[in-house]
DNA sequence: AATATTATGTGAAAATTACAACAAATGTAA
DNA sequence: TTACATTTGTTGTAATTTTCACATAATATT
C-alpha cells in the first residue's frame, strides 16, 4: 500500500524515475501500452467502486479486462506497490492512484476544431466528462456550423483559436476536420501552444517534437477486422 | 513484382501460411502492429496515387507516415515481393496488394447499434465508404431515434437487427451505444451471426472466442497524452 | 504459536517486435 | 561493357514486452 514512486521526470517519451528502497532514483521506462492499460484497469475500479467492491485482486482486474493477472502486476509495478500481499488491492486506492498517475486528478480544458458530426459527437461525449475532460472551445471555418450552439457551447471562427485556448488555458486540442485540412490545423493549434494533440482524422501529422501527438483512426480497426475476416475465409491474393 | 504468398489460411489470431521459394507452404505469424500499418501504407499510397505519383521507396513511405524504411519492407515481406530492387514500388500495384490483404477488395455491409451523437457520425463518415465499407443498416431502442433518417437510412429498432442483418449480409456489427448497453447489443450481434465487432464503448465486452472484436476507445489515447503532459510538468505521486 | 492459504512484487526466461546491415537485383552512366 | 548508384528482401542482432515462477508478506485456521 506504500508507495515507492515520489517524483516522475520526463526522461523520454515514457520514462519515469522512480524511487526504489535505497533511496535513489532509478530511471526505468514505461511502455506505452502499459499506459493504456492503466485507463483501462482505472475505468474497471470505478465500476468496481460504483457497485461498492473495496477489495480486488490482479486476477479479478485481469478476468475483468481481459488481461493476464502477471501483466496487471507488472504494469502498477512500474510507478509503485498498492497492493497488500494475500489481500489485493484497495479499490477506491488504486483508482485514485490509477488517475493521479494518468493525470486526471485535475480537469482538462480541450478544444476540438471541426464541429462536424464527429466534432459534435466528441463534445457531447459523455466518456470525456467522467474523466475529467471538458471542452472549453469548438472551432470551425465553415460559416454555416460557426454560431452553432453545442450544449452550452458556441462554435467559433478558427481565427479565435490562438485567444481562446490561451484564456482557457487549453494545453491539448483535437482534430476532427476532414483529412485535407488536418495538417493546417495541426499547425495553428502548435502556434497557439498546444502541448498535445489528439488526431481523428485519418492522416500522419507532422508536429516538433516537443509536442505530443497521438492518431484515433477509426478505420484501422475496422480494416484489421476485414483482414481477420478475410483469412478466415481462405482466398487466395 | 512477383507475389509469393500464394494460399492465407487463418491459424491463429493473425497467422498466415505463405508460398516460399521452394513450393513450400510456411506458416508465419503476422503482428497485428503490422496490419495496422498497413491500412496506414494503403491510405498513404492512395494519396500517391491521386497526386499521379507512379513509383515509391520504402524510404518515402516511411517518411510520409512516420516509421523506419526497414519497417516497411518488413511489413510488406510477410505478404510478397512486390517491389523492384534499384527501383521501388510501383504504386498503382502495391495499392491493389494492399487493399486486397486488408480485404477491401470488396464491399464490407456494416450495422451499427446506436444512433446517438456517435452512432450518427459513424454514419455519415467518409473514411468507412472509401474504403469500402457501407452502413447497410442503423439500429437503436430509444424511441426518439427509431424512424429518423440517416442519409438514406432509416434507424430501426433493435429488434429487427436479426433480421435485416441475416437479408443485407452484414458479418460486421458496431456498438455505439452507452456503456451499461454494450454487452447486451454484444450479445444480440453474436446471435444474429456476426463474425467481427467494433465496440466504441469503453468497457470491455465478452464474446465466444471465434468472434474478432476490438475496441476503439475514444479516451485512451487522450489519457495517454495527460499523462505525458503530466510527467513532463514533474509532479509527485 | 505454528501451519496453511492467498496474492503481491520481482527477477529471470521466453516471446515478440523492431532495427541494422548487407547481398542481390535493377537501372544508369561512362 | 563495366562500374556505379539505388533500393529491395532477408538474415542476424538488439531491444522491448510479456510470461513464468517463486520468494515474500499478510491473513486465516488449527
Amino acid at each position: 500500500m506504500k508507495i515507492t514512486t515520489n517524483v516522475i521526470i520526463l526522461q523520454k517519451a515514457s520514462s519515469v524515475k522512480r524511487k526504489s528502497a535505497g533511496e535513489i532514483l532509478k530511471t526505468l521506462r514505461v511502455p506505452e501500452a502499459t499506459v493504456s492499460r492503466l485507463s483501462i484497469y482505472s475505468r474497471f475500479l470505478e465500476r468496481l467502486d460504483k457497485n461498492g467492491i473495496t477489495t480486488v485482486s490482479s486476477g479479478e482486474i485481469a478476468d475483468g479486462v481481459g488481461v493476464s493477472p502477471a501483466q496487471v502486476r507488472k504494469d502498477l509495478a512500474y510507478f509503485g506497490d498498492f497492493g497488500t500481499r494475500g489481500v489485493g488491492y484497495n479499490v477506491k486506492d488504486l483508482l485514485k492512484y490509477t488517475l493521479k498517475i494518468l493525470g486526471l486528478d485535475q480537469e482538462w480544458p480541450l478544444a476540438i476544431v471541426g464541429a462536424g458530426n464527429l466534432g459534435f459527437a466528441l463534445c457531447t461525449n459523455r466518456g470525456f466528462s467522467v474523466r475529467g475532460f471538458h471542452i472549453a472551445g469548438v472551432f470551425d471555418n465553415n460559416s454555416t456550423r460557426i454560431g452553432k450552439q453545442i450544449g452550452n457551447l458556441e462554435v467559433k471562427p478558427l481565427a479565435q483559436f490562438p485567444e481562446i485556448a490561451k484564456k482557457e488555458n487549453i494545453r491539448i486540442g483535437i482534430i476532427a476536420v476532414r483529412t485535407s485540412l488536418a495538417q493546417e490545423v495541426a499547425d495553428i493549434m502548435v502556434k497557439s501552444g498546444m502541448q498535445a494533440i489528439l488526431n481523428f482524422s485519418p492522416v500522419t501529422i507532422n508536429v516538433p517534437e516537443d509536442i505530443e501527438i497521438r492518431n484515433v483512426d477509426l478505420s484501422i480497426k475496422l480494416e484489421l477486422l476485414t483482414f481477420n475476416l478475410g483469412i478466415k475465409t481462405t482466398q487466395s491474393l
